[in-house]
DNA sequence: AACATAAACTAACGTCATTCGTTTTGGGAC
DNA sequence: GTCCCAAAACGAATGACGTTAGTTTATGTT
């Protein structure tokens, strides 16, 4: 339970343990439960032990986007076609995030680091799109319009789901009332959050677009 | 420079006056300069007076919020096609965060209040999305969609712009490299930045799926 | 004229991230 | 095998922050 002055027999701390809690106490506590006190008291461990291994909490925050990041799999690029591709990368880089949903409140401000991987990763997708026949100057827009697409569907999933209740003020926004109506049946229908439903689309419709965007460039 | 204890001859404070100081605090010195004591001190006030008009931290922002999305038109759905009307409406909508970029650190992770404005706003898109032929199921994902597109690129443009800077690691990921390169190139050229070089092929690509989409479902 | 209320203040609290110094242990140099 | 520095924990202290409570003074209504 408590633990002497000294250094210890067995090392507690290491930076995986450290991200690897962080990781779940904000799943588990939110963003706002999230703090050094809440973490050291969950690794039996006063928060100035951290200092030992980060270098503050921004550093174990970045530690925390190494973690979900990491999981993103980006080598189809190499395999499919361009649009296919950018579909099934783009799925599995909000499904990462959407495993640890509250995390990005956390991380969508904190400027990131331009770790090696995640360069790599970048590099993957931007020799995918070159190949599939993209000037090399669009390259790189089109990966940011799809990441930020990707990254503002990630914060629209932890939005309160009231965000919409127009409650007793229905009678003044009588349109959108009703479509918030008709677009929670859908969603319900098909077994879905409303959140995928507009990511679905919106993905989709964005892939498409960039194939006739593609198409005017190069005709 | 100093007051005397006690309730002033003419009041200082307003919550129109605070989250308009609290919106130029933000400019100047950036989301981690701004707290209650640097808000007070800009006004001559001391942190606790804020209480008599507004809640707290959170209701300020929300007041910040409320001022900068009162400048967004959506008038011109009523006006125009649906496509045209949907470009229109979210260059509107991202000039208003990108006039105060910083601001966007602030608020994209906020819950958003449903003020009445707000809805009013949604309801005009919403309108203008039914006359234009979708089917009332999907006007909510779409506006979603595009308004998550949106957010996502406004949190782009306050990322460090040495992001992408891969550095000595660029023979690491050569393609990428010389794609950031070339990027950098051609806003150059076009004399925007590249952050609004990715929102403009990201918008128009998004809306011109979004044609597509319809087309197949009425089709 | 009396008095409740509004709007500023001062003082204090609890939380947070961070720093500094102390204590104990592990491991390499001789 | 001993010495000694570095590693890794703790404890105490600091300063910033948001917030609350209580105090003081002016306003405006009865």
């Amino acid at each position: 339970m408590t633990r002497r002055v000294g250094r210890p027999v067995k090392p507690v701390l290491t930076r995986e343990v450290i991200t690897r809690a962080a990781l779940t106490l904000i799943r588990e506590s939110g963003a706002e439960g999230f703090s050094l006190a809440a973490l050291g008291q969950k690794l039996g461990v006063r928060p100035s032990s951290f200092y030992n291994h980060v270098t503050g909490r921004d550093d174990i925050l970045a530690g925390v986007r190494e973690l979900v990041t990491h999981s993103i799999d980006a080598t189809m690029f190499s395999r499919l076609p361009w649009d296919e591709a950018v579909v099934r990368w783009a799925h599995g880089y909000r499904t990462a995030f959407a495993a640890h949903p509250t995390t990005i409140t956390l991380l969508a401000t904190l400027p990131v680091t331009g770790a090696l991987r995640t360069l790599r990763m970048y590099d993957q997708v931007a020799s995918g799109l070159e190949r599939g026949g993209w000037p090399t100057p669009m390259v790189i827009p089109v990966v940011v319009a799809v990441e930020s697409f990707i990254l503002g569907s990630a914060l629209d999933v932890v939005a309160p789901p009231d965000m919409f209740d127009s409650g007793p003020l229905a009678c003044e926004v009588p349109t959108f009332a009703v479509a918030v109506h008709a677009r929670d049946a859908a969603a319900r229908e098909r077994g879905v959050s409303p959140a995928d439903l507009a990511f679905e689309i919106g993905l989709h419709s964005l892939v498409a677009g960039l194939r006739v965007t593609l198409a005017s460039q190069t005709g």
